[in-house]
DNA sequence: CCGACAGGTAACATTTTGGTTACCCATGGA
DNA sequence: TCCATGGGTAACCAAAATGTTACCTGTCGG
């Protein structure tokens, strides 16, 4: 995994139990770490790794109160992330599917991976 | 990294080199191993393992002919994750943008990582 | 004040990732 | 035919990711 914040974001969310953590975020905004690992079979240290990850990629925003950490999901990341791709992708979607549909159907007899 | 398809999608995207490869094959078509290992400095073995990674993310699509491999970029998955993200997202972002500003003000005396 | 509770660190084991070199196979051109 | 070229596999290695247990720190409630 690379230092950029492309590959951190896409790197945090190619998990699904940090994807899963985000969705406790949103379902229950403010809540704390073990608010979070009470959802996991995994133990509380590994749930704050993983939300170590999710906060070096920007997708949660946590502050200390009192004894408790207070943990929200951020959505900025991934809409940055969503508008950039958007942008370059845009052109290839619509125009590819055409070719795309050609290079699987050209490739039915060939070796599988 | 685990082994749903948004796993292996988001797991793909997660290396800068991974994504020039999209890049490569977006801009050369139909290209072959050698030509997208000759952008880089690493070995062209570890480029194909790059474009295994890729592959098996949906991301390339290749067939062999003759003795060269031909390469394609697919842009489906993608598009896949982005629909359903959209969807899933959009009910947070106009929303949660004022939440969220009001979280990062309120950290802003807190520990920052 | 004191114990329970929430969180944090450290050290460790295991697995996965990302790269290497060495070697093999197939094909296409002279 | 024969060899250069493109691709593929195997074995190996170092570093990073992901989990564990053990232990420490700070704060809240009684």
């Amino acid at each position: 995994m690379d230092v950029d914040p492309h590959s951190l974001v896409f790197g945090a969310l190619s998990s699904a139990t940090r994807r899963r953590i985000l969705d406790v975020l949103k379902a229950q905004p403010g809540c704390s770490v073990n608010d979070v690992a009470s959802h996991f079979e995994m133990s509380r240290i590994a749930v704050m790794k993983h939300l170590k990850v999710l906060e070096g990629a920007g997708l949660v925003l946590s502050r200390k109160e009192g004894r408790r950490r207070v943990l929200h999901f951020n959505p900025v990341p991934i809409q940055e992330i969503y508008d950039r791709w958007t942008t370059e992708f845009s052109k290839h979607w619509a125009a590819r599917m055409t070719r795309v549909k050609y290079v699987v159907e050209a490739q039915g007899d060939s070796d599988e991976r």
